[in-house]
DNA sequence: TGTGAATTAATTTGATATAATACTTATCAT
DNA sequence: ATGATAAGTATTATATCAAATTAATTCACA
Protein backbone atom coordinates (compact mmCIF):
# COMPACT_ATOMS: atom_id res chain seq x y z
CA UNK A 1 0.00 0.00 0.00
CA UNK A 2 1.26 3.16 -1.01
CA UNK A 3 1.71 6.21 1.74
CA UNK A 4 -0.05 9.47 0.40
CA UNK A 5 -1.41 12.50 2.01
CA UNK A 6 -4.16 14.00 0.27
CA UNK A 7 -3.86 17.65 -0.24
CA UNK A 8 -6.99 18.46 2.71
CA UNK A 9 -4.64 17.34 5.03
CA UNK A 10 -1.61 19.26 4.14
CA UNK A 11 -3.33 22.37 3.55
CA UNK A 12 -5.52 21.65 7.23
CA UNK A 13 -2.30 22.09 8.54
CA UNK A 14 -1.09 25.03 6.71
CA UNK A 15 -4.00 26.92 7.75
CA UNK A 16 -3.99 25.83 11.37
CA UNK A 17 -0.05 26.96 11.41
CA UNK A 18 -0.77 30.29 9.59
CA UNK A 19 -3.92 30.88 12.20
CA UNK A 20 -1.47 29.91 15.56
CA UNK A 21 1.14 32.16 14.52
CA UNK A 22 -1.67 34.91 13.06
CA UNK A 23 -0.65 34.89 9.71
CA UNK A 24 -4.40 34.60 9.52
CA UNK A 25 -5.62 37.31 11.63
CA UNK A 26 -8.25 36.62 14.61
CA UNK A 27 -11.54 38.13 13.41
CA UNK A 28 -10.55 38.18 9.60
CA UNK A 29 -12.75 36.57 6.78
CA UNK A 30 -11.46 33.51 5.08
CA UNK A 31 -12.24 33.60 1.84
CA UNK A 32 -12.40 31.07 -0.53
CA UNK A 33 -10.63 32.36 -3.52
CA UNK A 34 -7.76 34.15 -2.11
CA UNK A 35 -7.20 30.99 0.01
CA UNK A 36 -6.81 29.07 -3.24
CA UNK A 37 -4.23 31.51 -4.88
CA UNK A 38 -2.46 31.26 -1.47
CA UNK A 39 -2.22 27.64 -1.19
CA UNK A 40 -2.98 26.73 -4.85
CA UNK A 41 -5.55 24.32 -4.77
CA UNK A 42 -9.28 23.86 -5.26
CA UNK A 43 -11.91 25.12 -3.06
CA UNK A 44 -12.96 21.50 -2.02
CA UNK A 45 -9.80 20.76 0.11
CA UNK A 46 -9.93 24.07 1.58
CA UNK A 47 -13.32 24.10 2.31
CA UNK A 48 -12.92 20.51 4.23
CA UNK A 49 -9.85 21.63 5.96
CA UNK A 50 -12.04 24.84 6.82
CA UNK A 51 -14.51 22.38 8.19
CA UNK A 52 -12.46 20.39 10.09
CA UNK A 53 -11.21 23.54 12.21
CA UNK A 54 -14.32 24.54 12.83
CA UNK A 55 -15.00 21.43 15.00
CA UNK A 56 -10.93 22.61 16.21
CA UNK A 57 -12.10 25.43 17.42
CA UNK A 58 -10.05 27.85 15.40
CA UNK A 59 -12.49 28.90 12.44
CA UNK A 60 -16.13 30.05 13.05
CA UNK A 61 -18.85 29.52 10.38
CA UNK A 62 -22.01 31.68 9.56
CA UNK A 63 -24.38 29.88 7.00
CA UNK A 64 -24.24 31.33 3.85
CA UNK A 65 -21.39 34.08 4.92
CA UNK A 66 -18.38 31.50 4.80
CA UNK A 67 -15.82 31.05 7.30
CA UNK A 68 -13.14 33.21 9.65
CA UNK A 69 -10.84 33.45 12.10
CA UNK A 70 -12.17 33.19 15.81
CA UNK A 71 -11.24 36.26 17.35
CA UNK A 72 -8.66 36.34 20.65
CA UNK A 73 -10.25 37.81 23.53
CA UNK A 74 -9.49 38.39 26.84
CA UNK A 75 -12.44 36.02 28.23
CA UNK A 76 -11.74 33.34 25.69
CA UNK A 77 -7.75 33.55 26.86
CA UNK A 78 -9.09 33.21 30.62
CA UNK A 79 -11.31 30.24 29.15
CA UNK A 80 -8.86 28.50 27.38
CA UNK A 81 -6.28 28.37 30.19
CA UNK A 82 -8.85 27.16 32.99
CA UNK A 83 -9.71 24.52 30.37
CA UNK A 84 -6.53 23.28 29.31
CA UNK A 85 -5.15 23.60 33.36
CA UNK A 86 -8.59 20.73 34.03
CA UNK A 87 -7.67 18.67 30.39
CA UNK A 88 -3.90 18.81 31.12
CA UNK A 89 -3.42 18.04 34.91
CA UNK A 90 -5.50 14.89 34.45
CA UNK A 91 -3.45 13.72 31.49
CA UNK A 92 -0.35 14.35 33.93
CA UNK A 93 -1.79 12.83 36.47
CA UNK A 94 -2.74 9.56 35.07
CA UNK A 95 0.63 9.36 32.93
CA UNK A 96 1.84 9.76 36.21
CA UNK A 97 0.27 6.51 37.60
CA UNK A 98 0.24 4.99 34.57
CA UNK A 99 3.77 5.63 33.22
CA UNK A 100 6.22 2.88 32.99
CA UNK A 101 10.36 2.95 32.57
CA UNK A 102 9.83 3.72 28.72
CA UNK A 103 7.53 6.60 29.61
CA UNK A 104 10.16 8.16 32.23
CA UNK A 105 13.20 7.52 29.99
CA UNK A 106 11.09 9.21 27.09
CA UNK A 107 10.80 12.15 29.16
CA UNK A 108 13.99 12.06 30.55
CA UNK A 109 15.21 12.22 26.67
CA UNK A 110 12.76 14.81 25.57
CA UNK A 111 13.49 17.12 28.28
CA UNK A 112 17.31 16.45 27.83
CA UNK A 113 16.76 18.01 24.19
CA UNK A 114 14.87 20.89 24.87
CA UNK A 115 17.35 22.27 27.65
CA UNK A 116 19.80 21.73 24.75
CA UNK A 117 17.79 24.43 22.53
CA UNK A 118 17.12 27.25 25.86
CA UNK A 119 20.26 27.64 26.45
CA UNK A 120 21.71 27.79 22.79
CA UNK A 121 21.68 31.71 21.96
CA UNK A 122 20.90 31.64 18.28
CA UNK A 123 18.61 34.23 16.93
CA UNK A 124 16.71 31.61 14.59
CA UNK A 125 15.70 28.81 16.92
CA UNK A 126 12.42 29.61 17.98
CA UNK A 127 11.19 27.24 15.70
CA UNK A 128 13.36 24.81 16.96
CA UNK A 129 12.05 25.72 20.25
CA UNK A 130 8.28 25.28 19.75
CA UNK A 131 8.97 21.81 18.37
CA UNK A 132 10.91 20.56 21.26
CA UNK A 133 8.79 22.57 23.21
CA UNK A 134 5.84 20.49 21.99
CA UNK A 135 7.86 17.19 22.11
CA UNK A 136 8.48 17.81 25.91
CA UNK A 137 4.73 18.64 26.92
CA UNK A 138 3.75 15.87 24.72
CA UNK A 139 5.99 13.05 26.26
CA UNK A 140 4.42 13.81 29.82
CA UNK A 141 0.92 12.92 29.03
CA UNK A 142 1.76 10.39 26.85
CA UNK A 143 0.94 7.80 29.19
CA UNK A 144 -2.20 9.26 30.47
CA UNK A 145 -4.15 6.29 28.11
CA UNK A 146 -7.13 8.26 27.21
CA UNK A 147 -7.56 9.57 23.45
CA UNK A 148 -10.22 12.11 23.95
CA UNK A 149 -7.66 13.66 26.90
CA UNK A 150 -4.97 13.88 24.66
CA UNK A 151 -7.46 15.28 21.11
CA UNK A 152 -8.59 18.09 23.37
CA UNK A 153 -4.72 18.69 25.11
CA UNK A 154 -3.49 18.97 21.47
CA UNK A 155 -6.19 21.43 20.14
CA UNK A 156 -5.83 23.41 23.71
CA UNK A 157 -2.00 23.30 23.34
CA UNK A 158 -2.52 25.55 19.88
CA UNK A 159 -5.35 27.96 20.93
CA UNK A 160 -3.33 28.50 23.50
CA UNK A 161 -0.39 28.70 21.62
CA UNK A 162 -1.92 31.84 19.65
CA UNK A 163 -1.79 33.76 23.46
CA UNK A 164 1.58 32.58 24.01
CA UNK A 165 2.90 33.43 20.45
CA UNK A 166 2.06 37.20 21.51
CA UNK A 167 3.35 37.38 24.59
CA UNK A 168 6.24 36.50 23.34
CA UNK A 169 6.81 39.40 20.84
CA UNK A 170 6.36 41.63 23.37
CA UNK A 171 8.03 40.15 26.10
CA UNK A 172 7.78 42.20 28.87
CA UNK A 173 8.37 40.16 31.42
CA UNK A 174 11.71 38.20 31.91
CA UNK A 175 10.21 34.62 31.90
CA UNK A 176 12.88 31.75 32.75
CA UNK A 177 11.42 29.19 30.95
CA UNK A 178 13.81 26.67 31.40
CA UNK A 179 13.04 26.76 35.23
CA UNK A 180 9.49 26.49 34.59
CA UNK A 181 10.30 23.24 32.49
CA UNK A 182 12.47 21.58 35.14
CA UNK A 183 9.71 22.28 37.89
CA UNK A 184 8.17 20.07 35.70
CA UNK A 185 10.26 17.67 35.03
CA UNK A 186 11.64 16.93 38.70
CA UNK A 187 7.75 17.06 39.97
CA UNK A 188 7.03 14.03 37.15
CA UNK A 189 10.38 12.17 37.37
CA UNK A 190 9.20 12.19 41.40
CA UNK A 191 6.20 10.89 40.50
CA UNK A 192 4.23 13.61 42.79
CA UNK A 193 1.20 14.49 40.89
CA UNK A 194 0.47 16.98 42.99
CA UNK A 195 3.44 18.96 42.70
CA UNK A 196 3.22 18.23 39.17
CA UNK A 197 -0.09 19.96 38.86
CA UNK A 198 1.45 23.18 40.49
CA UNK A 199 4.20 23.32 38.29
CA UNK A 200 2.33 22.97 35.55
CA UNK A 201 -0.45 25.34 36.15
CA UNK A 202 1.78 28.07 37.20
CA UNK A 203 3.87 27.52 33.90
CA UNK A 204 0.26 27.69 31.60
CA UNK A 205 -0.75 30.92 33.96
CA UNK A 206 2.77 33.07 33.06
CA UNK A 207 1.57 33.40 29.35
CA UNK A 208 -2.09 34.55 30.97
CA UNK A 209 -0.70 36.92 33.65
CA UNK A 210 1.57 38.76 30.64
CA UNK A 211 -1.16 38.91 27.93
CA UNK A 212 -4.01 40.37 30.77
CA UNK A 213 -2.01 42.81 31.41
CA UNK A 214 -1.53 44.04 27.95
CA UNK A 215 -1.84 47.37 27.30
CA UNK A 216 -4.69 47.92 24.35
CA UNK A 217 -1.99 49.01 21.68
CA UNK A 218 -0.19 45.57 22.21
CA UNK A 219 -3.91 44.03 21.89
CA UNK A 220 -4.59 42.86 18.48
CA UNK B 1 -30.84 39.43 6.20
CA UNK B 2 -32.38 36.13 5.28
CA UNK B 3 -31.82 32.82 7.63
CA UNK B 4 -30.54 30.30 5.75
CA UNK B 5 -29.28 26.76 6.62
CA UNK B 6 -27.06 25.51 4.64
CA UNK B 7 -26.83 21.84 2.79
CA UNK B 8 -23.99 21.11 5.15
CA UNK B 9 -25.46 21.81 8.19
CA UNK B 10 -28.68 19.94 7.78
CA UNK B 11 -26.55 16.75 6.41
CA UNK B 12 -23.99 17.44 9.49
CA UNK B 13 -27.19 16.91 12.05
CA UNK B 14 -28.29 13.64 10.01
CA UNK B 15 -25.34 12.05 9.71
CA UNK B 16 -24.76 12.61 13.08
CA UNK B 17 -28.06 11.44 14.81
CA UNK B 18 -27.34 8.38 12.68
CA UNK B 19 -24.12 7.75 14.12
CA UNK B 20 -25.56 8.29 17.43
CA UNK B 21 -28.51 5.80 17.06
CA UNK B 22 -26.36 3.20 15.08
CA UNK B 23 -28.22 3.47 12.04
CA UNK B 24 -24.82 4.15 10.54
CA UNK B 25 -22.76 1.54 12.74
CA UNK B 26 -19.78 1.21 14.41
CA UNK B 27 -16.61 0.73 11.87
CA UNK B 28 -18.69 1.02 9.16
CA UNK B 29 -17.30 2.03 5.46
CA UNK B 30 -18.93 5.63 4.92
CA UNK B 31 -18.97 6.06 1.33
CA UNK B 32 -20.25 9.05 -0.44
CA UNK B 33 -22.27 7.51 -3.43
CA UNK B 34 -24.61 5.84 -1.14
CA UNK B 35 -24.70 9.07 1.34
CA UNK B 36 -25.64 10.88 -1.68
CA UNK B 37 -28.42 9.07 -2.64
CA UNK B 38 -29.41 9.00 0.87
CA UNK B 39 -29.42 11.79 2.07
CA UNK B 40 -30.41 13.28 -1.72
CA UNK B 41 -27.52 15.83 -2.30
CA UNK B 42 -23.87 16.27 -3.57
CA UNK B 43 -20.70 15.22 -2.51
CA UNK B 44 -19.30 18.43 -1.35
CA UNK B 45 -22.34 19.12 1.36
CA UNK B 46 -21.32 15.55 2.49
CA UNK B 47 -17.61 15.38 2.76
CA UNK B 48 -17.94 18.60 4.19
CA UNK B 49 -20.07 17.36 7.32
CA UNK B 50 -17.92 14.65 7.24
CA UNK B 51 -15.01 16.46 7.87
CA UNK B 52 -16.50 18.08 11.02
CA UNK B 53 -17.73 15.22 12.15
CA UNK B 54 -14.00 14.09 12.37
CA UNK B 55 -12.69 16.56 14.34
CA UNK B 56 -15.53 15.86 16.82
CA UNK B 57 -14.96 12.08 16.54
CA UNK B 58 -17.37 10.84 15.42
CA UNK B 59 -15.89 9.99 11.80
CA UNK B 60 -12.34 8.45 11.06
CA UNK B 61 -10.72 9.73 8.12
CA UNK B 62 -7.64 7.82 6.31
CA UNK B 63 -5.91 9.74 3.76
CA UNK B 64 -7.00 8.08 0.22
CA UNK B 65 -9.52 5.48 1.93
CA UNK B 66 -12.53 7.57 2.94
CA UNK B 67 -14.21 7.88 6.12
CA UNK B 68 -15.93 5.83 8.56
CA UNK B 69 -17.67 5.67 11.95
CA UNK B 70 -15.60 5.40 14.48
CA UNK B 71 -15.40 2.30 16.44
CA UNK B 72 -17.19 1.68 19.73
CA UNK B 73 -15.08 -0.23 22.34
CA UNK B 74 -15.31 -1.08 25.70
CA UNK B 75 -11.63 1.22 26.15
CA UNK B 76 -13.32 3.72 24.50
CA UNK B 77 -16.45 3.61 26.74
CA UNK B 78 -14.13 3.81 29.52
CA UNK B 79 -12.55 6.82 28.13
CA UNK B 80 -15.22 8.49 27.06
CA UNK B 81 -17.13 8.31 30.67
CA UNK B 82 -14.59 9.30 33.05
CA UNK B 83 -13.56 12.36 30.20
CA UNK B 84 -17.64 12.82 30.63
CA UNK B 85 -17.21 12.97 34.20
CA UNK B 86 -14.55 15.41 34.46
CA UNK B 87 -15.63 17.85 32.39
CA UNK B 88 -19.35 17.72 33.37
CA UNK B 89 -18.17 18.00 36.69
CA UNK B 90 -15.80 20.88 36.47
CA UNK B 91 -19.11 22.50 34.05
CA UNK B 92 -21.58 21.63 37.30
CA UNK B 93 -19.26 23.21 39.59
CA UNK B 94 -18.95 26.87 37.67
CA UNK B 95 -22.56 26.52 37.16
CA UNK B 96 -23.56 26.42 40.79
CA UNK B 97 -20.81 28.92 41.34
CA UNK B 98 -21.65 31.31 39.06
CA UNK B 99 -25.70 30.64 38.58
CA UNK B 100 -27.99 33.19 39.29
CA UNK B 101 -31.45 33.17 39.64
CA UNK B 102 -32.25 32.93 36.33
CA UNK B 103 -30.49 30.14 36.01
CA UNK B 104 -32.05 27.91 38.64
CA UNK B 105 -35.26 28.80 37.32
CA UNK B 106 -34.21 27.69 34.32
CA UNK B 107 -32.91 24.61 35.97
CA UNK B 108 -36.31 24.20 38.24
CA UNK B 109 -38.54 24.34 34.71
CA UNK B 110 -36.50 21.86 32.64
CA UNK B 111 -36.50 19.51 35.62
CA UNK B 112 -40.20 19.86 36.05
CA UNK B 113 -40.74 18.96 32.23
CA UNK B 114 -38.47 16.01 32.23
CA UNK B 115 -40.08 14.55 35.45
CA UNK B 116 -43.62 14.68 33.55
CA UNK B 117 -42.17 12.65 30.82
CA UNK B 118 -40.30 10.05 32.77
CA UNK B 119 -43.91 9.41 34.61
CA UNK B 120 -45.72 9.40 31.49
CA UNK B 121 -45.84 5.64 30.27
CA UNK B 122 -46.50 6.00 26.73
CA UNK B 123 -44.77 3.62 24.22
CA UNK B 124 -43.46 6.26 22.08
CA UNK B 125 -42.07 8.98 24.40
CA UNK B 126 -37.97 8.11 24.04
CA UNK B 127 -38.01 10.76 21.31
CA UNK B 128 -38.92 13.40 23.92
CA UNK B 129 -37.60 11.72 26.59
CA UNK B 130 -33.56 12.21 25.16
CA UNK B 131 -35.20 15.79 24.22
CA UNK B 132 -36.06 17.05 27.88
CA UNK B 133 -33.26 14.80 29.41
CA UNK B 134 -30.61 17.33 27.04
CA UNK B 135 -32.89 20.24 27.97
CA UNK B 136 -32.45 19.23 31.69
CA UNK B 137 -28.67 18.66 31.62
CA UNK B 138 -27.95 21.60 29.48
CA UNK B 139 -29.59 23.68 31.70
CA UNK B 140 -27.71 22.78 34.36
CA UNK B 141 -24.38 23.49 33.22
CA UNK B 142 -25.56 26.63 31.15
CA UNK B 143 -24.34 29.09 33.55
CA UNK B 144 -20.91 27.82 33.94
CA UNK B 145 -19.56 30.50 31.50
CA UNK B 146 -16.78 28.68 29.86
CA UNK B 147 -17.83 28.04 26.08
CA UNK B 148 -14.71 25.54 25.69
CA UNK B 149 -16.51 23.56 28.27
CA UNK B 150 -19.72 23.42 26.77
CA UNK B 151 -18.47 22.29 23.51
CA UNK B 152 -16.55 19.50 25.01
CA UNK B 153 -19.52 18.76 26.96
CA UNK B 154 -21.66 18.40 23.88
CA UNK B 155 -19.33 16.07 22.50
CA UNK B 156 -19.03 13.92 24.81
CA UNK B 157 -22.55 13.95 25.96
CA UNK B 158 -23.34 12.49 22.14
CA UNK B 159 -20.73 9.93 22.53
CA UNK B 160 -21.69 8.72 25.30
CA UNK B 161 -25.59 8.68 24.26
CA UNK B 162 -24.23 5.72 21.51
CA UNK B 163 -23.82 3.64 24.59
CA UNK B 164 -26.61 4.61 26.37
CA UNK B 165 -28.77 3.60 23.72
CA UNK B 166 -27.08 0.07 23.29
CA UNK B 167 -27.86 0.18 27.07
CA UNK B 168 -31.68 0.96 27.10
CA UNK B 169 -32.03 -1.78 24.32
CA UNK B 170 -30.51 -3.96 26.66
CA UNK B 171 -31.98 -2.81 29.57
CA UNK B 172 -31.02 -5.88 31.90
CA UNK B 173 -31.00 -3.75 35.08
CA UNK B 174 -34.21 -2.03 35.92
CA UNK B 175 -32.87 1.70 36.19
CA UNK B 176 -34.95 4.82 37.82
CA UNK B 177 -33.60 7.56 35.89
CA UNK B 178 -36.09 10.00 37.85
CA UNK B 179 -34.69 9.16 41.01
CA UNK B 180 -30.73 9.64 39.46
CA UNK B 181 -31.86 12.72 38.35
CA UNK B 182 -33.82 13.91 41.23
CA UNK B 183 -30.47 13.14 43.11
CA UNK B 184 -28.68 16.01 40.91
CA UNK B 185 -31.46 18.35 40.91
CA UNK B 186 -31.50 18.41 44.40
CA UNK B 187 -27.84 18.89 45.22
CA UNK B 188 -27.54 21.82 42.32
CA UNK B 189 -30.55 23.52 44.27
CA UNK B 190 -29.01 23.16 47.37
CA UNK B 191 -25.05 24.22 45.51
CA UNK B 192 -23.70 21.71 47.16
CA UNK B 193 -21.04 21.03 44.48
CA UNK B 194 -19.73 17.78 46.12
CA UNK B 195 -22.75 16.36 46.00
CA UNK B 196 -23.59 17.22 42.46
CA UNK B 197 -20.55 16.22 41.10
CA UNK B 198 -20.95 12.78 43.35
CA UNK B 199 -24.63 12.25 42.14
CA UNK B 200 -23.93 13.55 38.17
CA UNK B 201 -20.83 10.51 38.66
CA UNK B 202 -23.45 8.49 39.66
CA UNK B 203 -26.23 8.47 36.92
CA UNK B 204 -23.27 9.12 34.18
CA UNK B 205 -21.28 5.04 35.83
CA UNK B 206 -24.91 3.31 35.43
CA UNK B 207 -24.00 3.15 32.00
CA UNK B 208 -20.54 1.83 31.87
CA UNK B 209 -21.63 -0.40 34.34
CA UNK B 210 -24.11 -1.97 32.25
CA UNK B 211 -22.89 -2.06 28.79
CA UNK B 212 -19.11 -3.70 30.49
CA UNK B 213 -21.28 -6.68 31.73
CA UNK B 214 -22.46 -7.15 28.68
CA UNK B 215 -22.26 -11.02 27.44
CA UNK B 216 -20.65 -10.82 23.37
CA UNK B 217 -23.65 -10.90 21.57
CA UNK B 218 -25.13 -8.03 23.24
CA UNK B 219 -22.35 -6.11 22.43
CA UNK B 220 -22.28 -5.27 18.72
C1' DT C 1 -33.68 56.28 4.44
C1' DG C 2 -35.38 52.75 1.34
C1' DT C 3 -35.49 50.01 -3.14
C1' DG C 4 -33.60 47.45 -6.60
C1' DA C 5 -30.07 46.37 -9.96
C1' DA C 6 -25.00 44.97 -10.13
C1' DT C 7 -21.42 42.74 -7.99
C1' DT C 8 -19.20 39.71 -5.17
C1' DA C 9 -18.76 35.58 -2.65
C1' DA C 10 -20.53 31.15 -0.76
C1' DT C 11 -22.49 26.91 -1.68
C1' DT C 12 -23.46 23.08 -4.39
C1' DT C 13 -23.32 20.19 -8.42
C1' DG C 14 -21.43 17.20 -11.75
C1' DA C 15 -17.38 15.71 -14.11
C1' DT C 16 -12.43 14.26 -14.08
C1' DA C 17 -8.22 12.39 -12.35
C1' DT C 18 -5.99 9.56 -9.20
C1' DA C 19 -5.39 6.12 -5.86
C1' DA C 20 -6.88 1.78 -3.65
C1' DT C 21 -9.06 -2.63 -4.10
C1' DA C 22 -10.53 -6.83 -6.35
C1' DC C 23 -9.75 -9.94 -9.79
C1' DT C 24 -7.36 -12.53 -13.32
C1' DT C 25 -3.59 -14.55 -15.23
C1' DA C 26 1.13 -15.90 -15.37
C1' DT C 27 5.28 -17.62 -13.07
C1' DC C 28 7.94 -20.46 -10.17
C1' DA C 29 9.38 -23.90 -6.65
C1' DT C 30 8.13 -28.11 -4.71
C1' DA D 1 0.43 -31.12 -11.31
C1' DT D 2 -0.33 -28.06 -7.35
C1' DG D 3 -0.15 -24.40 -4.43
C1' DA D 4 1.74 -20.00 -3.51
C1' DT D 5 3.09 -15.76 -4.98
C1' DA D 6 3.73 -12.05 -8.04
C1' DA D 7 2.33 -8.98 -11.98
C1' DG D 8 -0.73 -6.90 -14.48
C1' DT D 9 -5.59 -5.49 -15.44
C1' DA D 10 -10.27 -4.09 -14.37
C1' DT D 11 -13.09 -2.09 -11.17
C1' DT D 12 -14.47 0.73 -7.56
C1' DA D 13 -14.18 4.66 -4.71
C1' DT D 14 -11.75 8.76 -3.25
C1' DA D 15 -10.06 13.21 -3.87
C1' DT D 16 -9.99 17.16 -6.65
C1' DC D 17 -11.37 20.56 -9.95
C1' DA D 18 -14.13 23.74 -12.56
C1' DA D 19 -18.51 25.37 -13.68
C1' DA D 20 -23.29 26.60 -12.25
C1' DT D 21 -26.34 28.14 -8.80
C1' DT D 22 -27.82 30.70 -5.10
C1' DA D 23 -27.39 33.90 -1.41
C1' DA D 24 -25.35 38.11 0.56
C1' DT D 25 -23.39 42.55 -0.13
C1' DT D 26 -22.53 46.91 -2.40
C1' DC D 27 -23.85 50.83 -4.68
C1' DA D 28 -26.60 53.93 -7.43
C1' DC D 29 -30.67 56.27 -7.39
C1' DA D 30 -35.20 57.60 -5.87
Amino acid sequence: MKISKTLTDIVYLKIRDDIVHAVLKPGSKLKIEPLRKRYDIGSSPIREALSRLCSDGFVAIKGQQGFSVVEMTKSDLIDVTNTRILIENEALKLSIINGNDDWESSVVAAFHRLSKIEHSSADDNNQDLEKYNKIFHDSLVSACNSNTLLKFYNVLYDQHKRYRNLAREANHIKRNLHAEHADIYEAALAKDVKAVCQANENHIRKTEEVVLNFEKDEWL
